[in-house]
DNA sequence: CAGAATCCTTCACGATACTG
DNA sequence: CAGTATCGTGAAGGATTCTG
């Protein structure tokens, strides 16, 4: 992300032309970073893993589902499911009957979470200020 | 958002009842705090955030868009009003011929970028890490 | 309990065309 | 340049039903 900097800032503007302009595009698109920050940023990601991190400690799913405002059973899942494939949720199933399944962070998913936290508290504590800005912009 | 682990671990359980978690539910989804970061997990959000905070100034329309990967016109402009009317970006018009129209962050804006390029940063330094994560996921 | 599967709706988003 | 306006589509997401 940071070489759009340079390729704005070094590079002669005459040098770019068209062609290079849409791979580089497409390069930031395709870009590691880029879509893995874009996957991150969520509604249903980040309410997600805020539950799962609040708790410090292994959810069932129904609790979970019952601790992240509005999502459908569908969506949770969903969610779930591509948080344990990246690595950041353990889901554990337990032979019983009925069964029981538990999801807790694993170490990646507690680095992010020390992080989407920090968002959470800013807008737990910005609410108000948006709010006003909001009033004042409608207000026009 | 705490309110959950109150309601869910102090209160006897047989007193939840139906109508209370649908009220709570409402509220939760209605919360203030829920609702702005729900608003600011977005890609667009995210990634215009970014972009704008990184140049550490003003910036043409055409030039976030062009550090937008993958944007259209149409989401960035759609993006760009929502940060201003949150308050979060300042938009200033110059009179001249043709317009010259500016974004920048307003402190508001700055304070959260601040914690948004935590987030990008931890993308990009962990974006090997899901990948991997991914692999060992799919290949079951 | 913890989903899977299905259907259906909405709307996020892109493409295109037009404007001061 | 910096948009607005309109249209069309695919994907996101909800509701419902079924299951081990």
């Amino acid at each position: 992300m940071a070489r759009g900097r340079e390729v704005e800032e070094t590079v002669p503007v005459p040098e770019i032309t068209v062609e290079k302009r849409v791979t580089y595009e497409a390069y930031m698109r395709d870009c590691p970073a880029v879509s893995l920050l874009s996957s991150i940023s969520t509604r249903w990601v980040s309410l997600t893993m805020c539950t799962l991190g609040v708790h410090e400690r292994p959810m069932r799913y129904s609790e979970v589902s019952r601790n992240v405002p509005g999502v459908s059973q569908k969506m949770l899942t969903q969610t779930l499911r591509g948080l344990e494939r990246d690595g950041m949720v353990r889901r554990t199933v337990a032979p019983t009957s009925p069964v029981r399944v538990d999801y807790e962070l694993t170490d990646l998913g507690w680095n992010l979470y020390g992080l989407l936290a920090q968002v959470r508290d800013w807008a737990h504590d910005n609410a108000d200020a948006v709010d006003h800005a909001r009033a004042a912009y409608d207000e026009l």
